[in-house]
DNA sequence: AGGAGCTTGTGAACGCGAGAACAAAATCTC
DNA sequence: GAGATTTTGTTCTCGCGTTCACAAGCTCCT
């Protein structure tokens, strides 16, 4: 029903409004929302009228009205259970997160393959072994698993994941999941955004020496609108298995 | 030149490349490698044309070759030195993360702003008062920084960070950040994949239950191909500062 | 050497998302 | 209360990305 690249920017739109709702701004325009979001506010308004039309024309939109309407919408007004998997580096670091229960997430399990770690306790829950899984799943009816082991181990993990009955899966590893028609994933990979980074970063150089080559001394005049423009951030489809 | 889009994908390819190699396999089709980078056929070969003609037809791909044209196109034949802001609980796993190294970045320094992290070492690197920032890039003429502080912070940081030359930032800071032309942004948000996965969820669920209302008892039969099918990955645009 | 069998590379069609532009609706002014 | 002003919601067009389908080209076998 709404767009893919909408339902992507609608956490955004959240974000925002919940920033300017704690600056006490009860109502804003498209114009000043839109900013906040870093989006253009044809844009925005677009997005918005997927969902209804919840603004006053001549006036723009009720802050919290709007917020209330996103994240119902988005499904963040109920609380939902996450489960993560692979209690190391990076585990940790989410484990302490608290951006998560703020935002409509409660994690209720650590899990990690590893004994020496199930003694700990990281922000108040505790560490459990990985067989546990399913048994936690039924008991408080977790949908979302959040994979944080190593490449080698993800898929293993995907696989009793999806068998336990998660159907939306948050990967860290630097791994390709196969999963089943109807269970999402989507992935968060620093080494390829660093990459693409690079890319860019490489060929700005390029055209740096090619316009100091030409031009001779200092090729830095024009280059202000021709390096880095208007390219979005956009990754690859990882969701479903591709047949 | 290369659409954004493959350029995303790029450093799939690589990935599923040095994957084959480990597993000793010299040459593969493009059937193989789309299937272990989780793409259609169609769509790899259209991306691997972008850069040249580098398969042999009736026979496929040079798997080391192709690597290397990958890698060299990318820009990660070179190591990028870049610098990390922000050493908390996620600037410390970044710290320790190894896949760094590995693909091309080197992570020089680490930067905090306060004074009782300065004591510190993570994975062999001290951690520095941030006003070394300048000091720092120049030293080591790095373009690529990370900011991993509190999104109040991240605006400050990148203002510095572009201040000193730093063209090319990933942002893991729940902020929007405005940045001159010529400066590219990414940004990794944890909350916005969480909660469009919830989003996702709640679809699943409502039609779910739509059809248990429909159906009489056990609606769940048909629901195979119907949910959670054929969406992307794919995030709006923060780059560059839009007028 | 020549044909059969693969596999790549690409032209063309299609669908989706972005952005501009405008009509509809609400408030404000007098 | 009527017109001016503001801002939303929507239509339309354009461009990009995906996918299909096939011709071009390489190898192997006879
Ligand atoms: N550290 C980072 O900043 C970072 C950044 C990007 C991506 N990643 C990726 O995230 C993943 C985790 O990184 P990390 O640095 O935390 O690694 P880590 O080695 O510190 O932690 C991995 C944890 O997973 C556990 N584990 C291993 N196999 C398991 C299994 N089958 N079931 C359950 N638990 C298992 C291990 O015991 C360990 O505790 C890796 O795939 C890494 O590539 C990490
Ligand atoms: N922890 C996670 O798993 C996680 C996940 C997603 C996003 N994030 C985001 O990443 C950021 C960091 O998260 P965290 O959990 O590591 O937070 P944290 O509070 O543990 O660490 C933040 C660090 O930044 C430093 N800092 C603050 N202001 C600074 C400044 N102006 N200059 C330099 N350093 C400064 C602080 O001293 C601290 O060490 C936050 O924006 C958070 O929302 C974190």
């Amino acid at each position: 029903m709404i767009p893919e690249a909408t339902v992507a920017r609608l956490p955004v739109y959240l974000r925002a409004l919940t920033a300017l709702a704690d600056r006490g701004i009860r109502t804003c325009s498209s114009e000043e929302l839109a900013t906040a979001a870093g989006v253009n506010s044809a844009k925005l308004r677009k997005d918005l009228s997927y969902l209804g039309s919840y603004g006053t024309r001549g006036v723009g939109y009720d802050v919290d009205y709007l917020r209330y309407q996103i994240a119902r919408e988005i499904g963040v007004t109920q609380d939902w259970p996450v489960v993560i998997v692979g209690i190391g580096n990076l585990g940790h670091a989410l484990a302490n997160y608290s951006g998560f229960r703020s935002r409509g997430f409660r994690v209720v399990a650590l899990l990690d393959a590893d004994r020496s770690r199930h003694q700990e306790v990281v922000a108040g829950v505790a560490v459990r072994p990985f067989d546990d899984l399913e048994a936690i799943v039924h008991e408080h009816a977790v949908a979302i698993g959040v994979i944080a082991t190593p490449a080698a181990a993800a898929q293993d993990v995907a696989d009793r994941m999806v068998a336990c009955g998660i159907t939306s899966i948050l990967n860290f590893a630097p791994a390709v999941l196969a999963v089943p028609d109807g269970v999402d994933v989507r992935k968060v990979d620093l080494s390829i955004e660093l990459q693409i980074l690079a890319y860019h970063e490489q060929r700005k150089a390029q055209v740096g020496q090619a316009a100091a080559s030409v031009d001779g001394v200092d090729g830095l005049d024009g280059l202000d609108g021709a390096a880095g423009v208007g390219s979005g951030q956009l990754d690859g489809a990882t969701i479903g298995v591709d047949k």
